[in-house]
DNA sequence: GCGCTATTTGACCGAGTGTTCAAGAAAGCG
DNA sequence: CGCTTTCTTGAACACTCGGTCAAATAGCGC
């Protein structure tokens, strides 16, 4: 074997994904990201090929990382309720505490998708789809425990969250006022109540 | 008095403003204005003075045209829950309609914001929160009718209101299921009554 | 030492960016 | 008809864009 990568590839996405993050994708220059990343100009094409493809390595480790985790430790807690809550606070309070109002790259890149090719609307797309599944698993979860009324449709219900998540995101890219933020919540919980 | 302008300056500025509607401002070229608007350089140069200051007129366009007008011709309606309803279904089905997929010029900016510098972020902050202003008047308007509970707190239910619509839109922008977006209209339907 | 291979470097590419500006053209006025 | 003023035209500007590539470099087996 010749001549190891000297830089951690894993690392140097990650430091890509912050910029994209922010920024959002067109906006984002390949000088940006090799400043960011600090590395070359060839290494970056040798190890991505494309600022596309390193978009695509930053969307996917953001998802796997940042939402499914978080989203797989939710749905260990026992009542889904709670879960619920617990994700709002905790979008909320990530929300408050970012001076750069990066908001959430997920739906960022959701409001950028008709300048994307069709690869990065399918990550997008079953990113969300996933999220949605994840509301209306709790929700049904919680009807069976009897700490969610029967009377919550679980679809629908689960489509109005994830707009209430997307619209909470969106606000707080706008350094809206946490109260402002914090009312998605109480919908939130309004909305799997009664 | 000299030569007047021989391109009608409003269609131009109209024409603009689907551009940056469907493409967002960093990702549309002058290239791309050029063409929408049937116009030279220097004549769109003469006229706005930067592509900044075209966007913002762009940008007032569609808010006063469109955002402000058609909550001004719901607000003429008699009753608030039909006015939020109606609202809705206006909004879903323009979304369906909109092959496009433009989404909303004000979320839209939103998400874009901190890319662009502080008048446009005043312009943008503005409009949400006369957006918000324009549901809590709906919801006290309709709790002394009547038609809305007294239970429904004005502030935060308009402002998951705003959160609701924010969702629905960017969702719109994604390709979303109908359904999707009638689910927003169900949950605010819900948000202002019991 | 010598190759072999993989990675890094940084100069370079053509195309495209937003912007400027000198020259020309159109209308009203003397 | 000039003359002035305003608008249009389109070439040119300096710069940045995303991307390429030959040369230099580093580790490994021989």
């Amino acid at each position: 074997m010749p001549w190891e990568k000297t830089f951690d590839l894993d690392e140097a996405v990650d430091r890509a994904m912050v910029v994209f993050w922010r920024k959002g994708y067109d906006a984002t220059s390949m000088t940006d990201l090799l400043e960011a990343m600090q590395i070359n100009k060839g290494s970056l094409y040798n190890a991505f090929g494309s600022k596309k493809e390193l978009f695509k390595a930053a969307f996917k480790k953001f998802d796997a990382e940042l939402r499914q985790k978080r989203l797989q430790s939710l749905e260990a807690l026992e009542a889904p309720p709670k879960a619920i809550a617990k994700l709002f606070d905790r979008l909320i309070k990530e929300s408050v505490a970012d001076s750069e109002c990066k908001g959430c790259l997920l739906v960022n890149t959701a409001l950028e998708l008709p300048n994307h090719d069709e690869d990065v609307r399918e990550l997008v797309a079953a990113a969300l789809k996933d999220f949605e599944a994840f509301f209306k698993k709790m929700i049904i979860k919680g009807q069976k425990q009897g700490t969610i009324p029967l009377s919550v449709a679980p679809a629908p219900t689960a489509q109005s969250l994830l707009a209430l998540v997307i619209g909470l995101r969106v606000m707080a890219r706008t350094a809206a006022d946490a109260k402002h933020l914090r009312a998605t919540k109480s919908a939130a919980m309004r909305l799997i109540s009664e």
